[in-house]
DNA sequence: CCTCGTTAGTTCCAGATGGAACTTGACGCT
DNA sequence: AGCGTCAAGTTCCATCTGGAACTAACGAGG
């Protein structure tokens, strides 16, 4: 008497296949760790990264603060350093370089900032724009090929909770602190 | 005719306070981006890292690989180098250099595998299990804040969605490609 | 309309990083 | 056993990184 093959098989049955493909310690990280939620986070952050900026790197040339430059650009067209700063964790000085880098190969073109004369508004040059159009194609087909494995309904439910989270963020500590520390 | 103040309105109520708080070129990344999964997952991922990784290094002298390397001692006693690195990304070299530190700081002690001459076998030193069960808390702690604005049904869901998507990773691809690159 | 504290962006430089080559050992093949 | 290929970990060195100091401009308060 066999089970048909129900979706719960096919998990079954991928669930080896994970167990068997990733290291052992790999396993313990995501399975057998109290801070289950970080790692599960950078593991799939990492999947989906580190093939789109090897891409990015091979393809074009630009290393990583390059690409967050150029992209943050992309999405948003007369942004200044100051907001690529704080939307990537990335230190200011780095992204000044990779600014200037792009400046320099004419993918970027900037003007002062007329209401700020300490800022830059950063504008993508036609050749930068040719890069980021070619390459979100291919971050978004990455995107879709790692949700392939959820339902609708769950990919809905996925969205929805890391909004959730990330609209709680503000209220989130900054830094860790020991009890009784203030006292 | 007021509303009551309900879960939705607080809701509201955060998200306005999240929009007032967060860079627009942040809330655009998040919101308006084609590619919203990786950025939800690296921002709440950093929201993490960055606070733990601060605190390690100002508390123990401890830089990331460093502290990535004893973590992972901590979480599997007798563990190799090229298991923590295929776990965390790192290149061997940095990992190599990362537990020369740890050693001579005598935060883990090695011995050679019996069963391969090349390889060695970590564990933690007590001082090394000290740093690990101090900071293990505040990181199990940290988790918690982060999920604290999730129901527990929420949060049971959040664990399944990530589970499903770190169980798929095997199938997803290695390399961004472009269609027909291959013919 | 001066100060003084703050902010946007740049520069400096000590130290970290990571690709590539290297050393030593494992393992399959004959 | 002898050889070729591959894997674990280390070393080398050119390059990248990021804290701190710097310049120039904003803006609040007298």
């Amino acid at each position: 008497m066999r089970r048909a093959p129900t979706a719960l098989s096919r998990l079954d049955h991928e669930r080896e296949a994970a167990l068997r493909d990733l290291d052992p310690l790999t396993i313990t990280k995501l399975w057998d760790n109290p801070c289950w939620l970080s790692f599960r986070l950078n593991f799939v952050a990492f999947r989906f990264n580190d093939p789109v900026y090897r891409w990015i790197e091979t393809r074009y040339g630009l290393v990583r603060p390059e690409f967050v430059a150029l992209y943050a650009v992309g999405l948003k067209e007369g942004v200044a350093a100051k907001n690529i700063v704080s939307s990537s964790g990335l230190p200011k000085n780095t992204l000044s370089r990779a600014i200037q880098k792009l400046l320099q190969r004419r993918l970027l073109k900037r003007e002062t900032d007329r209401d700020d004369l300490r800022s830059y508004v950063l504008r993508l040059t036609s050749a930068g724009r040719a890069i980021f159009e070619e390459t979100m194609p291919l971050m978004v087909q990455q995107q879709s090929a790692m949700l392939a494995g959820l339902t609708d309904a769950e990919q809905r439910q996925l969205c929805e909770l890391m909004d959730k989270l990330v609209i709680a963020s503000p209220t989130w500590p900054n830094d860790l602190e020991q009890e009784g520390t203030l006292s």
